[in-house]
DNA sequence: TTCCAGGCGTATC
DNA sequence: GATACGCATGGA
């Protein structure tokens, strides 16, 4: 990792990110744009505002932090231990990675917390980003931050009214009694092979395969997940109809964002 | 006004 | 097992 400390400051040099892409690209719902080269946002509750302060140069400032948080926070957050580079370059054998990897080569997954994306992508079913991103803020202005399942423990339908999920809060409450109750423990589910995770996720009401893969992907870094959404279903029919080519094996879900990002941004419909 | 959104549960065959 | 339909809400 290439950074420097300025002051109260961290100058990151990281090549293959763009924050408009990775933070705004409909994998995470706490991050708001300030202005055109900075976003502010949340791992858990602890805050972060990053700037591109040189996109030539891929550096980035990471205002008012530490050593210490970038070390024990960011890095992992940001996955910058992950060399994306290489990636592109093994996905690039396909013709349609290829185009996808470079019209958005500054995708990284984010490594966000289990529960707040299990219970983000529940709010977003057959909903749109900005709508799951206005719900999410209610629930975060109420709690003054990300509620972990245990402060919700009490939570019923009509206790989250105030959200205006519709009919996404009986979803909400049965993935929080099943978790409170310990039916469910998200820990271990994150180390089960794929297909029991996937199958233990889905006894919770409202979550079927779509979401089940997000929360794999998104909140427990299975990058072996494959989350299919209208987007992505078209993709697939469009150009893989006989199934994705083997380059992408085992980053499937990684694949999935550069045509996810891809599609949805170039047809601009 | 109507359509649609990072889907899923349920009914019906 | 496949397919059709309703669902809360709000932006376009």
């Amino acid at each position: 990792m290439d950074y420097t400390i300025k002051g109260k400051d961290i100058l990151l040099k990281q090549p293959d990110f763009d924050l408009d892409q990775t933070l705004d690209c409909g994998q995470a719902f706490r991050w708001t744009k300030v202005d055109n080269s900075t976003y502010t946002g949340f791992f858990l509750n602890t805050p972060l505002t990053i700037s591109c302060e040189n996109s030539a140069d891929n550096v980035f400032r990471l205002h008012d932090t530490s050593e210490r948080e970038l070390l024990e926070t960011w890095a992992d957050y940001f996955d910058l231990a992950t060399d994306y580079g290489e990636l592109k370059r093994r996905f690039s054998e396909d013709e349609t990675m290829s185009k996808a990897c470079s019209y958005a080569g500054g995708i990284r997954i984010l490594k966000q917390d289990s529960w707040e994306a299990l219970s983000s992508f529940i709010i977003s079913q057959n909903n749109n980003i900005p709508r799951i991103k206005g719900i999410i803020g209610r629930l975060c202005e109420h709690y003054d931050g990300y509620p972990t399942h245990t402060q919700m423990k009490d939570e019923t339908v009509e206790s989250l009214g105030y959200l205006r999920s519709g009919f996404r809060a009986k979803y909400l409450v049965d993935a929080i009694s099943k978790i409170n109750s310990c039916e469910l423990d998200l820990k271990s589910i994150s180390k089960m092979p794929i297909d029991d995770a996937r199958a233990a996720l889905m006894t919770i009401k409202g979550v079927g395969p779509k979401v089940a893969e997000c929360a794999l992907l998104f909140g427990m870094y299975r990058i072996e997940a494959f989350p299919v959404d209208v987007w992505v279903k078209r993709v697939m029919e469009q150009w893989y109809p006989n199934g994705l080519p083997e380059c992408v094996k085992g980053c499937q879900g990684i694949a999935q964002q550069y045509l996810f990002h891809y599609i949805r941004t170039s047809s601009q419909t």
